[in-house]
DNA sequence: TGAAATGTTGGGGCG
DNA sequence: ACGCCCCAACATTTC
């Protein structure tokens, strides 16, 4: 009796699975398996509460294989070692898995096909919409510009999700392993996980796309409405099922696109969908970029970024992280993303601003702290965002581009409700001095006065850059 | 997917 | 009634 192996890595769900329906329409049983690999979840990037939220994803998956009569196989080592033997305990003909794009992930599946031999290894496009090497000029160069990314993204026929039937192994033969504990692979600290698994991510985009995509170009910006804080969320809060593949980009594309075409769909709806969808193709660009341009993942996507002189002061980067630099709004994003393993979208802007032009410290040390906390943490999407940010990256902001941290804070949280929540030093401050407690003819004990003067540290940061641009 | 500085306009207070 | 000034509101330019 033969078999082939469905290698789950971040594609947690089994259905519209682009590799796991070519493996069950080969009509042998299918072996599911995924494989800890130290080099990932013990990395310097890991976080544990990014393994935390794949634990609980994967008991979710054990539980949907379960209800299809077969297990999952869990194995701890080094992908091609653990590979070889799987495929000849369960006399597998066939290795499926999707794509993955990020460098690291690139030369561990090319080292697999050779070990396994090319002609066993069936690799998908799953990931992305339109993967590395589909969205191009005309002179089929990449494109590293937004704007053009998508409109060219728009104009591809698009891909529906797709759901194979096909039958499981019973595993009879092989040994299934069992699922670490979360403290096994690192400290968790959160307070609470999202609901895991592919079930739950289904019913957080229906969610969405019911009560929020509408509004969703008006109220994106709001930082304290999120799942998180129990309000009505202003965005969607799909990244961490987007990065492990509880959900497919396709179906959620689907939804949306649903929405903005239902006969009652008012301008507003319609605008705010193809806000949204922008936001699906920015993941995609960044995806494309890292793919195209590895360098990004060390070094400014432009060369002549590299010679910036970014401060060095552990402390300040220290203090930023803790969420301790007397801005409100700054401070209660990074308490977030510490407790929660989440941020806002806007909250990132705004905290990866205040670092790299407020304090003209290295984005890449906001990254590397992004990636150890986030669930979402993506290396494409948060390099990108980064480099963004910092203005040293291929569509990125200008320089002189400098997010004030105050009047951000006023428009984002207008009532402060984000702040109380995470700064409870804060909570009994009037909303007129919420912003800028600094103030008030009496500041509140126990909170820092603000570590840097916003208006010189702007003036810093553009004589900084000028440096460079001359 | 900014913010600050600078320029322009027009209403209203006032002599 | 008129001119002058102030300044808010908006527009444009600059970083």
């Amino acid at each position: 009796m033969t078999a082939v192996i469905h290698w789950f890595r971040r594609d947690l769900r089994l259905h519209d699975n682009s590799a796991l329906n070519a493996a069950l329409e080969s009509g042998l049983p299918v072996v599911p398996v995924f494989i800890f690999d130290p080099a990932i979840y013990r990395g310097e990037r890991a976080s544990a509460s990014r393994t935390a939220f794949l634990l609980a994803g994967l008991r979710h998956l054990q539980s949907e294989l379960a209800r299809r009569g077969s297990g999952l196989v869990i194995r701890h080592g080094e992908p091609v070692t653990v590979l070889r033997a799987l495929m000849e305990q369960s006399a597998a003909t066939a290795l499926y898995f999707n794509a993955d794009y990020s460098p690291y992930a690139r030369s561990r599946d090319r080292r697999v096909a050779e070990a396994l031999g090319v002609e066993r290894v069936r690799s998908e496009h799953d990931l992305l919409m339109h993967p590395p090497g589909m969205v191009m000029t005309g002179e089929g160069k990449p494109l590293t510009v937004f704007t053009p990314f998508k409109r060219r993204w728009l104009e591809l026929p698009k891909v529906l999700p797709r759901t194979a039937i096909g039958r499981f192994h019973d595993l009879g033969g092989v040994a299934q392993g069992v699922l670490p504990e979360a403290r096994e692979l690192g400290p968790v600290s959160l307070l609470a996980l999202p609901a895991a698994g592919e079930a739950a991510a289904m019913a957080r985009l229906e969610r969405f796309a019911q009560t929020s995509l509408g509004e969703y170009k008006e109220r994106r910006d709001l930082v304290f409405a999120q799942p998180w804080l129990e309000q009505a969320e202003s965005t969607s809060a799909l990244s961490p099922y987007l990065r492990l593949g509880m959900l497919s980009i396709r179906q959620a594309y689907e939804m949306a696109m649903a929405i903005g075409q239902q006969a009652e769909a008012g301008a507003q709806v319609r605008a705010s969908v193809e806000t949204w969808i922008s936001e699906l193709v920015w993941r995609e660009f960044y995806n494309h970029i890292l793919y195209h341009f590895p360098h990004v993942l060390t070094r400014s996507f432009r060369s002549e970024y590299d010679a910036l002189e970014w401060r060095h002061a552990p402390e300040e980067f220290a203090a930023w992280a803790a969420g301790m630099t007397g801005y409100p709004i700054v401070d209660a994003a990074m308490r977030q993303l510490v407790q929660t393993g989440w941020m806002h979208n806007r909250a990132r802007m705004i905290v990866a601003s205040f670092l790299t032009k407020d304090l003209l410290l290295d984005w890449r040390l906001g990254e590397l702290h992004f990636m150890r906390h986030l669930i979402d943490g993506d290396p494409a999407a948060n390099n990108g965002g980064w480099q963004w940010t910092a203005g040293t990256g291929t569509d990125a902001q200008p320089y002189f581009r400098i997010f004030n941290p105050v009047s951000q804070s006023r428009k984002c949280d207008p009532d402060g409700r984000y702040i109380r929540h995470f700064v409870p030093e804060l909570r009994d401050v009037p909303e007129q001095y919420l912003h800028a407690p600094w103030e008030m003819p009496i500041p509140p004990r126990g909170y820092p006065r603000p570590m840097i003067d916003h208006a010189l540290a702007r003036e810093r940061t553009l004589a900084a850059f000028q440096a460079v641009r001359s």
